[in-house]
DNA sequence: AATTAGCACTCAAAAGTGAAGAGTGCTATT
DNA sequence: AATAGCACTCTTCACTTTTGAGTGCTAATT
């Protein structure tokens, strides 16, 4: 029962885009004004009726137009995607191609401009979330003095990705000793992820305690921490465009996107469920994501740097957005940011 | 004729808790209710009117209540401060002093940690403004080498704070080369503030192209990208308790306010205002910092590093907040802060 | 002279009313 | 099968009425 002849389709696709330019319900009337379909507005009635059965479309009350519902949505997006496969999404704007060349920044730089592009070039929210501390592969460690009894630890990841730490040792070593002390380290970890490196560091320890000096331990130890720090910590979102929330969002939406993107578990989580399937995603009504926000949509896709470690992107706005504006924007945007990062 | 004698400042101060506990216009006969002041509600009446007179309160219209008007609130909030500095604002609670206990933890994270704590306690929002480059100190300069012909620039400064960026080098460089370079850097450039560092930067290079190796040359250009990088760059304001704003804030506040701490020009001409005068400072109707922003206020306070390296912090709120409280807590939060930054 | 009780008055907010208009569903017609 | 015609429904908007809180003034009281 939910297929739909070409006529449902067209009049559907035709009430929903009128929807998404207008905001109001639709009528049959004025779908035979803007659109010439060459049909009266009672024969559109007729078709509403069956659409609104199929559950496509609904009724706010007697008097008003159609509204699309979710399933609606989805049924048009799904087209659109379908089309932008074949179409290759080539024909994104030449502004954005321009704004999104990266030359001579930082990886989270280069993320968080293009958070800003896509705030900017959508009017919604931008959101960003770096790769997981899980996939992240260590490079290098380094071990800079710095004063008399402290030292800057310094972590390199493959994609060039920088943690540091001012960290406290007991005696005073040399700069020599501290390089020393940073190629044993080296040796054994690069390579590994971050959260390998973790666990090795603790059986490492037991081994070393005997074999090797105390500062190796020592450091290895504080590498350890500084590892569980930045996993505990807020991965540091990238947010942009948060003011354009006032022009879409209600206050208690406004309130529950703040809120869920504060909440770093909320944000591991949603990374997690984007990494199982590839490409760019739409959610319809981002109540299955981020609950009671029925009226609100998100369009978001992962990217991933050379050794595949993945972070995701993308916006947030009304369900009643540009989809076929926005999803190759998305979609492009992501695809830039993994040749940046893999380059 | 600003003079308030005792009753009056008596009544003014009533007539301010009232409006801050409840929120609503205050009238007569409720201040005869909640206070024990010895007057009939129209006697009240007849000090309001005087008051109302002297412009420290208002009539929304004949039949409401009264409200404090701006000035009303500086009263208070003089009294207030004058009081508070008396008693040393030493009773602040157990819970906010265990909680500005920072250990083991970067200065961007003990920044982050204790705006968090002020959004928590205030259930406002709290934003961190970090030091200026101008009064960022460089203690010393390193690069690592990364790869083939990239090498990772840290710029340590004098607070602890590490800029780093990696950087392609023209030619093949071994660490040895690179540390030559690096100690000829530090002893030009050790104990200037970074402002200082990019200034002399062009300055040393012409003096440097002749008498020096090409390798320098182009380590030295490179820092100084790395630090106009920075001062351009957004200084990384830190927010928290974003999703409180929809408690206390219209519409039209929350566009003002997210727009405004996006703007990296805004929040540095904010801090250079605040740097002006020391300690705690409350702008009422923040609308000579925020334009259109009358009816919330600002509770902010300078700290600084060991070396004077002043960022800012405090809360936004309505201006019907509790000063009792908050004057106090940001108060301690920032001189927390200053003592962990400098120690 | 200062305070207070009493009361008419004002004005915003809430509740109610009625007309207008948009859009529907149904039915008879083409 | 498609459409013109029409009665019907229900929101929206402008307008009026009611309510009540709180005032300002005046006359009475201490």
């Amino acid at each position: 029962m939910d297929a739909l002849d070409e006529r449902r389709k067209k009049i559907l696709c035709a009430i929903i885009q009128s929807h998404i330019d207008f905001n109001i319900p639709i009528g049959s009337f004025f779908i035979t004004q803007k659109f010439s379909l060459g049909l009266s507005s009672a024969s559109i009635r007729n078709t509403m009726v069956k659409l609104e059965e199929q559950g496509y479309i609904m009724h706010p009350h007697t008097s008003a137009g159609r509204v699309p519902t979710e399933k609606g949505y989805r049924f048009y997006i799904n087209a659109l995607l379908e089309e932008k496969i074949l179409s290759g999404g080539t024909e994104v704007s030449q502004e954005l191609s321009a704004r999104l060349i990266f030359t001579g920044k930082d990886n989270i730089r280069v993320v968080e401009e293009a958070a800003k592009t896509l705030s900017l070039y959508s009017h919604y929210l931008a959101i960003a979330i770096p790769p997981k501390t899980e996939s992240i592969l260590l490079k290098r460690i380094k071990f800079i003095k710095y004063e008399e009894r402290k030292a800057l630890a310094v972590l390199i990841s493959e994609d060039g990705a920088v943690n540091n730490k001012i960290i406290e040792l007991d005696k005073i070593y040399s700069q020599k000793q501290l390089d020393k002390a940073a190629n044993y380290l080296n040796a054994r970890f690069k390579g590994l992820t971050l959260t390998e490196v973790r666990g090795k560091i603790t059986d490492q320890l037991y081994e070393d305690k005997t074999t090797c000096d105390q500062l190796i331990a020592d450091l290895a130890a504080l590498c350890r921490e500084i590892i569980f720090s930045e996993t505990d910590d807020l991965a540091l979102n990238v947010l942009s465009g948060a003011s354009n929330l006032t022009d879409f969002a209600t206050m208690r939406q406004i309130k529950e996107i703040l809120t869920a993107i504060e909440d770093k578990q909320f944000m591991l989580k949603l990374l997690n469920q984007l990494s199982n399937s590839l490409g760019t995603q739409v959610f319809v009504g981002v109540e299955n994501v981020i609950p009671a926000l029925k009226e609100l949509s998100m369009v978001i896709s992962t990217y991933n740097n050379r050794k595949y470690a993945g972070g995701a992107i993308g916006i947030i706005g009304p369900t009643r957005m540009n989809y076929k504006k926005l999803i190759p924007v998305v979609d492009y945007t992501a695809k830039a940011l993994t040749k940046v990062l893999s380059g």
